[in-house]
RNA sequence: GGAGGGAUACCUAAGUGGCCAACGGGGGUGGACUGUAAAUCCACUGGCUUCGCCUUCAGAGGUUCGAAUCCUCUUCCCUCCA
């Protein structure tokens, strides 16, 4: 199998050849993928400091491309990133100053590096800043600006979409940067993909046509490719890798493995077969056999998952420790080494502390309002029994073990040592 | 530069002098039911020293017994004309 029928069967790309066309810019790219070694690249948004879950599935491919022997590239647009993508945004974005897009930059690779081996070139990360910036306007426009039509870029949906709120010429510039980006990785490092969400699709396009334009000028024939899969929902439609909390974060300083652990747990029935093919390395045998548990059983095909995808990115022994608090607290047994606490003096403890003021402190809430109506809706509980007044005082008598295990709900733990 | 429209809580969006801590929807959090799922139902969703008090409706002033609502100025956004 090469990697394009790898990808297929995993789920990245559709088995259905009426639907593989909307993929995929020239069906002729899974030949090649199966002949020779290609250099392929996908474009990473510097405007958070961490990747989160919507960026995984990228990882995912490049990992998979890397695996087949290709050659990935990561761009981080830190030029694009200056003028921002309007693509399925129907507002303009903020736009960052270049210090801040320098650190991003720096700690997303640091979170690529866990799925991709970067050592001896096997795998590249750039930043398109590099050859954006130093870009002269006026030679821009004629080398490159001519062979975009106006009357053609109109047309893009992403365009459209922004006609009734308005879009500033800056970002109508943004796919010419990014098929700009393609052909100067075609050139200077023989790329010859690009892969991307779907919403990608036209800036793609606007890559493959640009060297395609390019080239046939010097009487080359050389062409690129491109390869989009689709945005990912979960089944009940929801984006993502958003949460309550925002985004959920590789970064283990913004998202605690045990947390990334829980999302992983917790996704819908219908998901899990379907994650497990995208985000985990599990042979697909094993895959589709885990797919068909059913009722209760399914827990076993989630837990899988979540140990599967936690080690990926934080690595074996997070996840086991991440699995075991979680059964544990769940399982209603002792206590976990995982989970959040937080440290109070002895002193302040023998005096009494409010019930309220100890979930405040444990950041099991926002405020003591919220904890006020946390009680009163009775999801509250202290050592695993529910809190009946807001009035309680909690002192030394609580410990157990010298810790107290404080729960909002059911699923959010944190406890309380002695500091 | 001219004319007009707008800025309300996490998002969306009502409210145009007291009944407004502010309708509704989304989202979220708790509860019930469960399988740490989904669906459904119920409650909650500014803060606090919580039967009361304090700070909110872009910002600063003003009118009024009383303003998110009226007036003035400022900032920002949008539409149309140039």
């Amino acid at each position: 199998m090469n990697v394009f029928e790898i990808l297929q069967d995993r789920g990245f790309l559709s088995t259905d050849s009426e639907e593989l066309t909307r993929q995929v810019t020239d069906p002729k790219i899974k030949e090649i993928l199966g002949k020779k070694k290609v250099t392929c690249y996908i474009g990473f948004d510097p405007t958070a400091s961490s990747l989160h879950v919507g960026n995984l599935l990228q990882v995912m491919v490049l990992a998979h491309m890397q695996r087949a022997g290709h050659r990935p590239i990561a761009i981080v647009g830190g030029g694009t990133g200056l003028v921002g993508d309007p693509s399925g945004k129907s507002e303009m974005r903020q736009l960052l100053n270049e210090e801040r897009i320098q650190a991003n930059m720096d700690s997303q690779k640091k979170q690529l590096a866990h799925f991709l081996d970067f050592s001896e070139g096997k795998a590249l990360m750039l930043n398109n800043a590099d050859w954006l910036t130093p870009l002269n306007y006026i030679e821009f426009l004629r080398d490159i600006g001519r062979h975009f039509s106006i009357n053609h870029m109109l047309t893009a949906e992403s365009v459209k979409l922004r006609m009734e709120t308005g879009l500033s010429f800056l970002e109508f510039n943004y796919s010419i940067l990014q098929a700009y980006d393609f052909l100067h990785l075609s050139q200077n490092y023989d790329c010859i993909l690009q892969m991307g969400g779907s919403d990608q699709w036209g800036n793609i396009c606007a890559g493959t046509d640009l060297i395609r334009r390019v080239e046939a000028e010097k009487g080359s024939k050389k062409k690129a490719y491109g390869i989009t899969y689709p945005l990912l929902t979960t089944a009940s439609g929801a984006k993502m890798g958003k949460t309550e909390k925002g985004a959920v974060w590789l970064s283990d300083e913004l998202l605690s493995s045990y947390e990334y652990y829980q999302f992983w747990r917790n996704v819908e029935d219908q998901d899990v077969q379907k994650f497990l093919g995208l985000f985990t390395f599990l042979p697909m045998e094993e895959v589709r056999c885990l797919g068909k548990l059913e009722g209760k059983d399914i827990n076993q095909a989630k837990e899988v998952l979540a140990f599967e995808v936690t080690k990926l990115n934080h690595g074996e022994e997070a996840a086991k420790k991440a699995q075991e608090s979680a059964k544990k607290l769940f399982s209603g047994g002792g206590q976990a080494g995982a989970i959040a606490s937080v440290e109070i003096n002895r002193e302040d403890l023998s005096a009494g502390i409010p019930i309220i003021e100890l979930f405040h402190r444990a950041k099991l809430a926002k405020s003591k309002s919220e904890v006020r109506r946390l009680i009163q809706n009775g999801g509250a509980y202290l050592n695993r029994e529910r809190v009946e007044s807001i009035d309680l005082q909690v002192n030394l008598d609580s410990l157990e073990n010298d810790e107290i295990l404080l729960q909002a709900g059911k699923k959010r733990f944190a406890r309380v040592v002695l500091g």
